[in-house]
DNA sequence: AATCACACGTGAAGC
DNA sequence: TGCTTCACGTGTGAT
């Protein structure tokens, strides 16, 4: 009975508000009118279920979710990765700092060879010392530098100010062992 | 998360073919008499376009997106995710091996005080130095050290091995400058 | 033609 | 009660 082509009504559903500009075809039913080829609903299925289980693995890898929201959970993910990025950013270039840092100069003699090596004091190992040397005012009479297999030992000298006062001395360097530690640079 | 145990769920689902005529409840809506609540579907639009908003936006800070696809995008932005987590982590390990390192000990005499400082070679700035004497077997004769206002003065005196030619040396030490300055440690 | 990926409107479930 | 979020089936443009 109803064989009219009166199926352009569907539009008018969704053109209540001035909806918008819609180049659509006509009469583009699957011949049958009736049952969709199920594969394709199917194949629907399968790609919202892939999606939400991506959605599920991202749940997983981002701290701190916010709420259970897709949207949210999207946001949050975003401001992860920015701050991640940020903070490795840092760090690398702290580590270029460090990596610029040696210069080197070589001065060859007829029987010995001179290697003169300068870096910035903020980097190095005994900067910690170095600083606490500078801020107790004591004088640094002799220091010494030493490499075995795998480690580096600085000898410091430091002569005590008038005579020497054990006690004053120890006040001024058992921070030192502590500090050494705990201070970050 | 809900299953559908009730599969037979085909009654009423496209409105679009047989739209026609309304089979359900009567005059139920407000106002418009016509179709849904106008502001249902509005709000849907809105949820969609906010998400997908939120999509290209995470499309903006996941570098090498290899499709266009969202469930991709998901995937790289996941991958890409625990990639950064897991570079960061080794960083900061590495950092806490700097910081662990210096290790002081004190003696304190009558007139001085001997301060010893000791730390692994790999993190110290003039590693690469001692490295390159390693594998050039040259003897170091001498070595001082001194510290001004902000930098760390190494200097290195180097006997020859056998009575000096100096192009071997130069062929020993030359690559010192350049390499001071690229190795990664 | 067949497949893929997307946006849409719609019913339902949780506050 | 309405508001919000979700999953679903469907239409459609690409490839």
């Amino acid at each position: 009975m109803d064989v009219e082509l009166l199926n352009d009504d569907r539009p008018a559903v969704s053109t209540v508000v001035t909806d918008e500009r819609r180049p659509r075809k006509r009469g583009r039913k699957p011949a049958n009118g009736r049952e969709e080829p199920l594969n394709h609903v199917e194949a629907e299925r399968q790609r919202r279920e892939k999606l939400n289980q991506r959605f599920y693995a991202l749940r997983a890898v981002v701290p701190n979710i916010s709420k259970m929201d897709k949207a949210s959970l999207l946001g949050d993910a975003i401001s992860y990765i920015t701050e991640l990025q940020k903070k490795l950013k840092e760090m690398e270039s702290e580590k270029d700092v460090q990596q610029n840092s040696p210069d080197v100069d070589v001065q060859m003699g007829n029987n010995e060879v001179i290697v003169h090596v300068s870096t910035p004091l903020e980097t190095h190992p005994v900067s910690t010392v170095i600083n606490v040397f500078k801020e107790t005012q004591v004088d640094v009479v002799d220091s010494k530098f030493s490499a075995s297999n795998n480690t580096v030992f600085h000898t410091f000298v430091v002569k005590t100010q008038s005579g020497s006062e054990q006690m004053t001395m120890g006040f001024f360097f058992s921070p030192l062992l502590t500090m050494a530690c705990e201070r970050k640079f």
